[in-house]
RNA sequence: GCGGAAGUGGUGGAACUGGCAGACACACCAUCUUGAGGGGGUGGCGCCGAGAGGCGUGGGGGUUCAAAUCCCCCCUUCCGCACCA
């Protein structure tokens, strides 16, 4: 990255750009950089996203992309005539080795390494491959990859086609990465897509070797002989292959590929998409890579005596490229630990992602002064339960430490074979139709809200207006409604704090409760059973304070009976304190303000969770609805507890029922305890 | 192209295992607070319709006594990956 003046890992390159600079373009230089090997642990990468049922689908999904695992084989083609320094053969991966009759050209990378052999003494035909270089890399600069004409070049060579012993003649194309594969490829015009236009353009052979049928079902009468080109679904059989002719395509790849393994030309392979990540930063702050560079001794590990290496102090940063370090003697010089000779101290720092890949796992013992954490500690804390964080995140941080655990784990330094059990993560907040980010200028403060309405309210505000896995589209309208609410539950407070002053409050509530009254402690329980379940279980943070809200309307409502004295202060004052309770995750500020109002000496935070009654939060009577047909027609009210027979017969009885019934035949009363009857008739 | 998530009033969103769609808010309307504005209180507020009633969770089919929720097809939006051979 231009900006960071510093290598970046394949994951940190977003569509073109640095993931910390969203608009400024990688470019691509050559340097001898450290990696880690992450692609050792591909397969279980993979194979335990399975087991991960506590992240979120989205994530597994990323990463099985990201680690981009195929199945196929790697074949050899002879090349014809003479060879030279890349060898004598191609070898090119397909997935789909069963159409290898139907391959008509071979298509190389422009960087091959056999193209140079091939074209070297033709000085035009190299000028077009350079040509083709720099088609690629203008368009991945540009992002206008999928938009750039397939084009290539014939190099007047061929291969032979180690199944069919034909000649096939050998192309350079623009389309052929060398990152992926071999940089070489089968060319099977009939059963691929890309292949297939290419062969159109430059008037290459299409050969069908596949047919859209099973082997033992006969064509349709008047189905198409011939499918429509490119085929390239699987559930097929084979045509002019040969020997290999009328297997379905299954089994045309098991016994392609033994084939091939057979007669020496070609293998099974599963190819990975995941790179080994390159670690290596031109930063001053880093953890140094702890190597040792001896004119005698090549690359040496700085001993572990002498670890951690330690940054210098007073560095100048100026960005011109390459790490800061190589600019300070006294860090750069040392001595071999092999021979005692003068060597050079490796000057590149890792990448934050390392640091990051572990850095839980430290918590378990920061005390620790000579070893990074402690195993048993670590046994005990992990896996970690709960982790928290943003999506983008999903193939950078929760794959590296992913496989950090895992390497860990194969050096016995922890246990566990994964980091983290459960995984949330939360959404973005959207403003104007676009993820905020100070390179996008669209970055709202919450500052000024916070100095108009204060923090609880900007706080609580955030967490109603959505949950919290989902985006949120930042806009002001809103929060009025949050602040207003806070009023209400402030000046409520504040009218009859007095209730719990009288500390005889604490006494039970003995005398009959007025029907409002009873219907305020009733909904009382069963708001804090609402906000505890939706609190712990689904983090629905905005039906939690929905239901706070709802219950400070019922307060509202039952104020007459407050000043008409037929609400016990022992049960005013336990309200109130539950109400601060309930509000404290929320509004902080405000709750521990009122709990001090309410005459409360501990501290807020200590205090226990209020506790759910389901006793006093059981209605008395419950509305069902009744519907004919599915369509509603009438509530009845009944006494909770009420039998099912008796519900029906008041379904039954009531006048606006008994109109739509008229006439009608019952075929059928359904009756769903606790919700609604519903009447089926004819 | 592949994969993921989502589509519910004017708006943000509720409806948790199929059981009263629209909780709770925003906006809007009405009303009270001696006038206006502000603040606060109370009430109204899916659509069509005077009403009875009908319609309604992106569209179309299906399963079911009952569908926002389950199944099939299609459309749209957002996100991730991608000449992946």
């Amino acid at each position: 990255c231009p900006e960071c003046a510093t290598v970046l890992a394949n994951e940190q390159v977003v569509g073109g750009n640095c993931w910390r600079h969203e608009d400024t373009p990688v470019i691509q230089k050559e340097l001898e950089q450290w990696f880690v090997k992450t692609t050792q642990y591909s397969d279980e990468l993979l194979r335990d996203l399975d087991n991960l049922e506590g992240w979120p689908e989205k994530v597994r999904t990323m990463q099985r992309n990201w680690i981009g695992r195929s199945e196929g084989a790697l074949l050899d083609f002879k090349i014809d005539g003479p060879t030279g320094r890349a060898g004598d053969k191609v070898t090119v991966f397909t997935t789909r080795i069963d159409t290898i009759y139907g391959a008509t050209s071979i298509q190389l990378a422009p960087e091959h390494p056999l193209v140079a052999d091939l074209v070297g003494s033709d000085p035009s035909l190299l000028s077009k491959i350079e040509d083709l270089i720099a088609e690629q890399k203008k368009a991945r600069d540009q992002e206008e990859v999928e938009s750039m004409e397939k084009h290539g070049v014939f190099t007047g060579r061929y291969v032979i086609n180690p199944f069919s012993q034909e000649k096939m003649p050998i192309w350079v194309a623009n389309y052929i990465l060398m990152g992926y594969g071999t940089g070489a490829i089968m060319s099977v015009p009939a059963h691929d897509e890309r292949d297939y236009a290419f062969a159109e353009k430059y008037g290459i052979d299409i050969k069908i070797v596949v047919l859209p049928r099973r082997t033992s079902e006969p064509p349709a009468p008047g189905e198409d002989e011939k499918p429509m080109l490119p085929y390239t679904a699987e559930d097929s059989m084979l045509i002019n292959s040969g020997e290999f002719n009328e297997l379905s395509n299954e089994d045309a790849m098991k016994k392609m590929t033994a084939y091939a393994e057979q007669h020496g030309f070609g293998k099974a392979t599963t190819t990975y998409r995941l790179k080994d990540w390159g670690i290596s930063r031109q930063r001053y702050w880093g953890t140094p890579i702890p190597m040792l560079y001896c004119e005698k001794d090549g690359v040496v590990p700085v001993p572990e005596s002498q670890l951690p290496v330690l940054l210098p102090d007073n560095v100048e940063v100026t960005l011109q490229g390459g790490s800061p370090l190589g600019r300070i003697p006294g860090f750069v010089n040392a001595t071999c630990p092999k021979c005692g000779g003068a060597a050079r101290r490796e000057t590149d720092t890792m990448d934050t992602f390392v640091d990051s890949s572990w850095y839980f796992y430290r918590y378990t013992s920061p005390q620790a002064n000579d070893k990074p954490f402690d195993t048993r500690e670590a046994d005990y804390w992990f896996p970690i339960d709960q982790y928290i964080g943003g999506v983008e995140h999903a193939i950078l941080h929760l794959i590296y430490s992913r496989f950090w655990t895992k390497f860990m784990r194969d050096i016995s330094l922890v246990h566990n074979d994964e980091p983290v059990t459960r995984l949330f993560t939360q959404g973005m907040v959207i403003k104007d139709g676009a993820k905020m980010s100070k390179n996008r200028g669209n970055v709202v403060s919450p500052d000024d809200m916070v100095a108009r309405f204060g923090a609880d309210s900007t706080r609580m505000y955030a967490l109603f207006a959505a949950p919290p896995d989902r985006d949120l589209d930042w806009q002001e309208a809103g929060v009025e409604g949050v602040h207003r609410f806070l009023g209400r539950v402030y000046r409520f407070v504040m009218r009859n704090a007095s209730a719990a002053l009288d500390r005889s409050s604490a006494q039970p509530v003995t005398q009959e409760l007025s029907p409002k009254v009873r219907q305020v402690q009733r909904k009382l329980h069963q708001t804090i059973k609402r906000v505890t379940d939706d609190f712990q279980g689904r983090w629905h943070f905005n039906t939690c304070v929905a239901a706070i809200m709802e219950f400070v309307n019922e307060l509202y409502a039952a104020e007459d009976e407050i000043s008409a004295g037929r609400f016990p202060a022992p049960l005013l004052a336990d309200v109130q304190r539950s109400l601060v309770l309930l509000l404290e995750p929320f509004a902080p500020y405000l709750a521990a303000e009122l709990w001090e109002t309410l005459g409360e000496k501990d501290t807020l935070l200590r205090h226990p969770w209020p506790k759910y009654d389901a006793a006093l939060a059981k209605e008395d009577e419950i509305e069902y609805a009744v519907q004919v047909n599915g369509k509603l027609k009438a509530r009845v009210s009944v006494p909770a507890d009420s039998p099912e027979d008796f519900v029906r017969e008041q379904a039954l009885a009531d006048d606006k029922v008994k109109a739509a019934l008229e006439g009608k035949q019952i075929a059928k009363v359904i009756v769903v305890a606790g919700k609604l009857v519903n009447i089926v008739v004819r």
